[in-house]
DNA sequence: GTCCCGTTAC
DNA sequence: GTAACGGGAC
């Protein structure tokens, strides 16, 4: 590993921008510098890569252009948005969070006011005040991981403490917005997985026949058919009705759909 | 450690 | 067809 000389952390930080100068990425999320344009970013990018992102973004502030608007919203409305971008908790935290807001009267900008709201981590929160505020903090996610390693300010086996701590010397003062995003197109761009051999820490488990494919036809079906029987689901997606029944009771504890009567809807 | 999604690349 | 991709909650 490279000693954190400045000399060292300089001379990366010029490598950055310069190659970032002729290879930046243009993002609508990176024309804003709004609060809550780049919650809504943030949320949408986790677990998502950015140009599956781009088109939902723009429709989504489009219709909801504030907190206000997110606040109050239909649930019908925002999963309608969402869909497509999957993990659909994700949209109920994000509203979730524009209500908290709303009630507090001003945006967070500390991060552990932020990761009290449900589906802002330690990266989300850091990340959002990045962009928003351009505040003197580092950010860490699997793109910046495989950045240091491949750079060799960390190794593959750095703890996670670590990883946040080099990331954090990395940053050049009053610039952490510029730097992040330039980081974020190197990373994807020049160290990509295949070039590095450096792999995420975890595996995702197999998607086809997981309850979490079910989960996306079943909210899929909803949005489409406004309310729907168990009898109904039970035809159209060819499950048994114990299996699709436990499914249904978590997504309701999870509020991403409610039950009245013999009725499934959003 | 296990559960959350859908699209793109092979 | 199957694997790869990408943060957070519990």
């Amino acid at each position: 590993m490279k000693p954190l000389t400045s000399t060292k952390i300089t001379s990366f930080q010029k490598k950055i921008f310069k190659w970032w100068e002729a290879n930046r990425r243009v993002f609508p999320w990176r024309e804003t510098t709004e609060p809550y344009a780049i919650l809504v970013s943030e949320l949408m990018l986790q677990q998502t890569q950015a140009p599956r992102v781009v088109e939902k973004f723009n429709q989504f502030v489009e219709v909801f252009p504030d907190l206000e608007s997110l606040a109050k919203a239909q649930k019908f409305e925002i999963l309608q948005l969402w869909s497509g971008l999957g993990y659909n908790r994700r949209a109920i935290w994000l509203q979730e969070a524009a209500q908290m807001i709303i009630e507090r009267k001003e945006f967070p900008n500390t991060p552990e006011e932020l990761q009290k709201m449900k589906g802002i981590g330690k990266y989300s929160a850091h990340s959002i005040l990045i962009f928003a505020f351009n505040y003197d903090l580092a950010t860490v996610d699997t793109n910046i991981r495989r950045i240091l390693v491949a750079e060799k300010f960390a190794e593959e086996k750095t703890s996670e403490r670590d990883l946040w701590e080099i990331a954090k010397k990395l940053v050049p003062k009053g610039r952490s917005r510029d730097w992040h995003n330039a980081l974020m197109d190197y990373g994807s761009i020049e160290l990509t997985v295949a070039k590095t051999g450096i792999k995420p820490l975890t595996k995702q488990g197999k998607f086809k026949g997981s309850d979490r494919e079910y989960r996306g036809k079943i909210l899929k079906l909803l949005l489409e058919s406004k309310k729907i029987t168990i009898n109904q689901m039970i035809t159209v997606l060819n499950l048994q009705e114990v299996k699709l029944e436990s499914i249904l009771q978590k997504m309701v504890k999870e509020n991403l759909i409610k039950k009245k009567g013999k009725y499934y809807s959003v």
